[in-house]
DNA sequence: GTTTGCCGTAAAGATGATGTTAAGAAGTGA
DNA sequence: TCACTTCTTAACATCATCTTTACGGCAAAC
């Protein structure tokens, strides 16, 4: 599987397309290539591109009708490359969702550097960086914790531990080790006050505190939180 | 509601500012216009635009440090309005996270083709740009917001802040974050601003603003709103 | 069986953060 | 200019949270 970001060029032209995928691959992008409109709808789905560079002068289909074939589905960046150099053209092809209109000629600097802004604008989907175990899920990204779905409710210092034990699931961590990473070093000595966050957390999320699920005592050591069940 | 779009224009000359704000106020924008780069990255900051027009060639600081400072804080798209055709500043101007680039001589028909195109882009978030959640209704290309299907009226500001919640929904966002976004960087700490306006916001919007239906506040942290049903 | 040390729980005061209101400043349009 | 809305600041009341204190239970050691 490679990580390379993939470009879908759309233009009949060979000399073009062999230019243009040239200078693509030198810059670490990978390039499919379509010759008509209709296989540019179709790799547009299947090849699943980062960008599509679109020529609006195509042998079988208009460029307009693959914008707007690929538009009704898709959100991915496209980049209209034409030597159609009249302003309405600009415009309609703009308004129906191409992402950036470049005149032939152009420089190769500057469309890689329009790939880029283009590149900016796509908000990459990355998944959210989730615990899971038993009925408990903890969202990082969006700071919220549930148990059966439900939202729960933790104060700061409460998450700050919870998702401090998460993170090392599955390993045991010092009173010394929390103490120090969630107060500071200069807090008193002595563990009360993480006794009763672990206490008020517990009441939180386990059915019975007293034979919990998640967090469990090291007597004489510290806390152990169930494993993930992600990896 | 009559929340207009914003456009800040960064240009020097004089014929040029009066014909594109012209232009832009019959197209229903709202137009300030700044003579100098630091009035730039100063209106940048206090008048909150939705887009921003910007000349490379100004007298006193260059167009590229305006550049350099406004994308410190912000993600406000820009686009290069500028005289220099030379590849090599187009490619710079990009990298520097400018979002287009249009040479002198241009058409208004594009211009206002690529200030569309460029607003859209700012609005990545939302699928279909539609928030719905309960009986609250928010939509941003018409920039109107709905309780129960009765219009409500909100003030910039508010309207500004309740449509950054939403399209982060079901996230938290920090009090830094929300105040950097909304009123730059250039604030004096303290969210007192920011407390006002979520009760006025939760006075319009909420039933009962003491136990709040749509925006939650995370004591310490910021606030967070009630996830879209869309999606 | 008793003692000792460790852990969990409950309650209460101190602390700090938030919600709310009102008044003045600044901006807007007629 | 005036009337009007909106923005900002300040003051205050309220509430949640944090921390400390006290106490009970449990298990291991003597």
């Amino acid at each position: 599987m490679s990580t390379k970001i993939k470009i879908l060029l759309v233009e009949d032209d060979r000399n073009i397309t062999n230019f243009i995928s040239t200078t693509l691959e030198g810059n670490d992008y990978k390039v499919t290539t379509a010759l008509t409109g209709r296989e540019g709808v179709s790799l547009a789905a299947s090849f699943c591109p980062d960008v599509i560079l679109l020529d609006l002068g195509l042998p079988d289909i208009d460029g307009y009708e693959v914008l707007r074939q690929v538009r009704a589905w898709s959100r991915v960046p496209i980049i209209i490359i034409s030597a159609r150099t009249k302003e309405s053209e600009k415009v309609t092809a703009l308004d129906l969702g191409a992402d950036d209109y470049i005149t032939k000629p152009f420089g190769t600097a500057e469309l890689m550097a329009r790939i880029r802004t283009s590149l900016r604008h796509s908000r990459p989907a990355t998944p959210d960086h989730i615990y899971r175990a038993l009925n408990l899920e903890i969202n990082f990204e969006k700071r919220q914790v549930r148990l059966s779905g439900e939202d729960i409710h933790l104060t700061q210092i409460e998450y700050q531990l919870l998702t401090l034990l998460a993170e090392n699931s599955g390993r045991v961590l010092t009173y010394g080790h929390i103490m120090n990473t969630i107060w500071g070093p200069y807090m008193d000595a002595g563990n009360q006050i993480l006794r009763v966050n672990m206490a008020n957390i517990r009441r939180k999320i386990e059915k019975n505190p007293a034979q919990p699920q998640y967090v469990f005592t090291e007597i004489g050591i510290g806390y152990r939180m169930l494993e993930n069940e992600n990896v």
